[in-house]
DNA sequence: TTTAGTGCAAAAGTTTTGCATGGTC
DNA sequence: GACCATGCAAAACTTTTGCACTAAA
């Protein structure tokens, strides 16, 4: 029998309660500067239960009277991105989103309706890839699982 | 001792050496008008190696002398890609691919240099995906594999 | 004070759309 | 003939860049 364990790293709710230092602290661990700019637009990921897109965390920080670039957010997020701090979602061509998520490999489970997103642990590909590699000369060197859905929310 | 069926489906010279009339065919099945510029779109897509963004193939075939609008390129792609006939990939943001891929679920392996693309099949995530929903309370409705490698040209 | 980050506006791309024309059924 | 598809050009968007100015180490 095959055991499969699907691990919950972290809840988007943990992040939003956290203080502003840890963000600084998490610039600060991989050697980028603490602007007033990038703690916003990490604030704003951190706050937020799902993804975003740039553009939609520019229009969030300036409705709550943020002032903030566009191409700020731009740099920041492919900065962040860049760094490994933030992943990078892509659910329709043309639309990127950016989500704060926990470190290490993981997967997204995400509800196609609501855009929520739920981070998966493991997914035991292990041997599978192997037999790839192996099989089309190939040396893999990452791969993605994204599984979409709807949540009991939507269904509801 | 768990198996793992690695199924290639259909090599790309299978299809660059289809004729014609399959491709009419193809578009037929689907209720699809079987156009000039939707047979030289389909075309182009069967002769490509890998995949190919709107923008090369429409320079592509331009360059071989077809007469055929951008906008026609992209209409096109857009309607295949609804009715299932190509598949959408995305390897960077703002870089949309489209692929002439076997029919039925199947998951692809890219070369991060050359995007070179092999079909996989299968990958036996089934109970995984099981448990996910069971777990999170999602309807799991599809999932994505995209597996990245250095093929053997590349790393030569 | 030296280096890095930001804002703005312009530019560069990509993709979509309106509308008159031409092709298919 | 009715309807659908196409081409062109314009529009709508998204993302990137140049450059003067400001903030951080």
């Amino acid at each position: 029998m095959r055991m499969i364990v699907v691990r919950m790293t972290r809840y988007r709710t943990d992040m939003a309660t956290e203080r502003q230092p840890d963000l600084r602290a998490l610039l600060a661990s991989r050697g980028i500067r603490p602007t007033r700019q990038r703690l916003l637009v990490l604030g704003a990921l951190a706050a937020e239960q799902n993804d975003a897109t740039a553009q939609q965390m520019h229009d969030g920080l300036r409705a709550r009277g943020e002032t903030i670039g566009l191409a700020t957010v731009y740099r920041t997020l492919a900065l962040l991105s860049d760094q490994g701090v933030i992943d990078t979602l892509v659910h329709r061509p043309g639309e990127v989103c950016y989500r704060l998520c926990s470190e290490g490999h993981h997967h997204h489970l995400v509800c196609s309706q609501c855009h929520r997103v739920v981070e998966l642990g493991e997914c035991d590909l292990g041997s599978w890839l192997d037999d790839l590699g192996a099989a089309h000369d190939f040396s893999v060197t990452g791969y993605s699982v994204e599984v979409t859905g709807v949540c009991a929310g939507c269904t509801a």
